[in-house]
DNA sequence: CAGAAGATCTGC
DNA sequence: CAGATCTTCTGC
């Protein structure tokens, strides 16, 4: 399913909403799957309570959770009712609304960064915590198909950030240069 | 009920 | 590399 949202678009209706209303969004070109019990980096791996209870609940609906004191984090929920799963979506280039996704960016942060890992994708659509649990296929934010089946190479590798000693290659991304930094040096501790 | 950690990003 | 900054979870 990760997979399968690579070269989707993720979009927001902005403005007073509907014919002739205008978007901001891009393409999707970086994820990371999340797993239910059993993925030691899963907000989904204790039991289905407090905020993960969202993933496992319907699958094309919204988990948004506010992460660092800073920043929010969007994921799709893609499993089934019970499941516990989702993926985070982490990076988009840019297609629509480029002025607007730049709104709150650093002024020297390149135009193709601006929605360049899961913290900016969330500032460049205004995503917070009101879209968690609203609908991604008929919702204000949702994702549209590809409109080409050629995706080019699908690159995975291990997930980014993760706190816990995980080696899964559940991080998958196109060849963009919109896809985030590689992987810190984990850090001695 | 207090304390710590966290699926991050930025600027120094 | 540390600081920002707050929600969630854990342990007592």
């Amino acid at each position: 399913m990760a997979r399968d949202l690579l070269g989707c678009y993720l979009v927001r209706r902005r403005g007073r909403g509907d014919v002739g209303g205008r978007i901001s969004g891009g393409r999707i070109v970086e994820v990371e799957a999340y797993g239910g019990p059993g993925d030691p980096g899963s907000h989904a791996d204790r039991a289905p309570n407090g905020r993960a209870s969202i993933m496992f609940g319907e699958p094309g609906i919204a988990y948004v959770y506010f992460t660092y004191g800073m920043h929010h984090c969007m994921n799709a929920v893609c499993d089934r009712v019970g499941q516990g799963s989702a993926v985070l979506i982490r990076a988009l280039e840019p297609v629509w609304g480029a002025r607007a996704m730049r709104l709150g960016a650093p002024t020297n942060l390149a135009d193709h960064l601006v929605a360049s890992g899961p913290g900016r994708l969330c500032r460049a659509l205004r995503i917070d915590k009101r879209l968690n649990g609203s609908d991604l296929v008929n919702g204000t934010v949702r994702i549209l198909p590809p409109d080409t089946t050629e995706r080019g190479e699908i690159h995975d590798g291990i997930r980014i950030g993760l706190t816990s000693d995980d080696e899964r290659p559940w991080r998958f991304w196109l060849d963009s240069p919109s896809v985030s930094r590689s992987p810190r040096p984990r850090s001695r501790r």
